[in-house]
DNA sequence: ACTGGTACCTAGTGTTACTTTGTAGTGGTA
DNA sequence: TACCACTACAAAGTAACACTAGGTACCAGT
């Protein structure tokens, strides 16, 4: 995978998973799968459980221990009410971003090689 | 300005960067003054620099010392064919990213749409 | 001479995604 | 029983990058 995505990544990925967490619960594994078949194929498991962890001690979820009958038990993680407003924070932050860049997009579409003036 | 942001710029600023000198050659202290009318209020100078000395060293800007009558001589940036190519695989990235996001966007906003898998 | 604005530069810090490796439980197979 | 594959989580170390907090240098107005 290109250093472009995995930088894009930063910051962007937290709120990915919060997005997968406010549709229902799910645990690590389940979202790295989900993950990979979105698209993000070569997400390292390690990734999301760090940033499970980080977002358990931040307060964002809550967590259940549910007993799997293939493995160890699972660690269930849902959305709660600080969870709910941090994502709320992070659509907005991406709105914001996402606005000034396709604007940027738009801009420079055309002369990528072939610099003009714009006012 | 929030960490969420900051982190959020990751990967994307030097796009943005590069996107903006793909319009026009620019020196830094432009550039960030641009960046802040643009909404990045609090984008840091040091940031601007330090982003501009890795895209020079990584080939994909070419530099021309201009004379200022206000100050040091401006060192004015133009975007070069490896900045062009480097540029095209960020909007290719970006694209990426956004319309998965933007998908999760959608499909929470309406909450009918799931994603669905159990063991 | 002093201040403020312009213009650039650098060292150090914190956050985050990745890599690698390790720990455990269950079920299938020899 | 012993071994292996798959599931599931955890932790240590690395790399990249935006930020903080300074610094240098040049000019105009007071």
């Amino acid at each position: 995978m290109g250093k472009q995505e995995t930088e894009m990544l930063k910051g962007t990925l937290e709120g990915i998973v919060l997005a997968i967490l406010s549709g229902r619960p799910a645990y690590g594994y389940e979202i790295t799968s989900w993950l990979r078949d979105q698209g993000f194929s070569d997400i390292a498991e390690g990734t999301v459980y760090a940033l499970l962890v980080r977002v358990e001690q931040r307060g964002l979820v809550d967590v259940e221990k549910v007993p799997s009958e293939k493995g160890p038990p699972r660690k269930v993680y849902s959305l709660n009410q600080r969870g709910t407003d941090q994502l709320a924070e992070f659509w907005s932050s991406w709105s914001f971003l996402a606005e000034r860049i396709e604007q940027l997009h738009r801009e420079h579409a055309d002369n990528s090689d072939n610099p003009q003036e714009e006012d």
